[in-house]
DNA sequence: CTTAAATACTATAAAAAGGTAGTAATATAT
DNA sequence: ATATATTACTACCTTTTTATAGTATTTAAG
């Protein structure tokens, strides 16, 4: 499982539209780009504006643009918005008497797998894919 | 999200019977230990015997008993047979077209967080939990 | 001012996951 | 043999997640 199949989408909306250089992106173009389903997606897009990672106008050449500099958004807040509260940062067992002073048989395992795991998201900004994806980009051309 | 809940009841039943030194454990016994639904904790460990980590005896004194030596199973081997397949081993925005010669833009910070967690998750074996409930329970009495 | 291209809101449907119920089958103790 | 304690199987119900539909609202172009 990892990450709800609506996680997956933000993701992949925010990565692709960190990537390209358009102005704003409507939803209908983004339905066609990432084939994510139309009306599912419209609702997830209103969804990131009002998280504050997007911002939407609109009427006649509307869509969405970035509320925010690039390097403001990891994927780790991403996944907090939308899993809601710290779905990364619970108890493998789903204990909610597993506490630091008191925790689960796999808690120490667990932590130390998932504080991995958090790190990295937490370090990468929507900025650094950007980076890396015109990185690609030149070694393609060259 | 990170496990299904059945996961995590899973996970939570295999090293509740690690650590602990009975004969046999009963679904009635687990469901009272562990807090698991009733009926949905016994289909499970119905599931947990067909995959191979449990054997079942039925009838009277029957109930559930590990298949394999407690380090032969270890944490990944539990979460990919019950997520199906290979949940973890998924590029984190479910692209199937996502693979190593043509990676997502997010592949790599993914799969560095990912590759970490499986890691863990591969090195931890029950034998290794049940070695240290043993050690925290030495030093509780010490 | 009308039309078209867009988002916004609300309700509902479909699919998947989680959980329950009834009954059959099995095996042991007495 | 019978009663009891157990698992096994199958069907169904409930909740959550994913997806769709209809209609209203907004805004720019012409």
């Amino acid at each position: 499982m990892i990450f709800n199949k609506t996680t997956e989408y933000a993701l992949t909306i925010l990565g692709f539209m960190a990537t390209r250089n358009e102005n704003v992106y409507s939803a209908e173009y983004l339905h066609q780009q990432l084939n994510i389903p139309r009306r599912y997606l419209r609702r997830l897009l209103t969804d990131l504006a009002s998280h504050g990672f997007l911002k939407s106008s609109s009427g006649r050449n509307g869509g969405f643009i970035f509320a925010q500099a690039l390097k403001e958004i990891n994927l780790a807040m991403v996944i907090n918005k939308l899993e809601g509260s710290d779905a990364v940062n619970n108890c493998i067992l789903g204990f909610s008497c597993c506490v630091v002073d008191k925790p689960c048989i796999m808690h120490e395992s667990w932590m130390e797998a998932r504080s991995k795991m958090v790190e990295t998201l937490t370090n990468t900004t929507l900025a650094d894919l950007k980076e890396k994806y015109q990185m690609d980009l030149r070694k393609i051309l060259n």
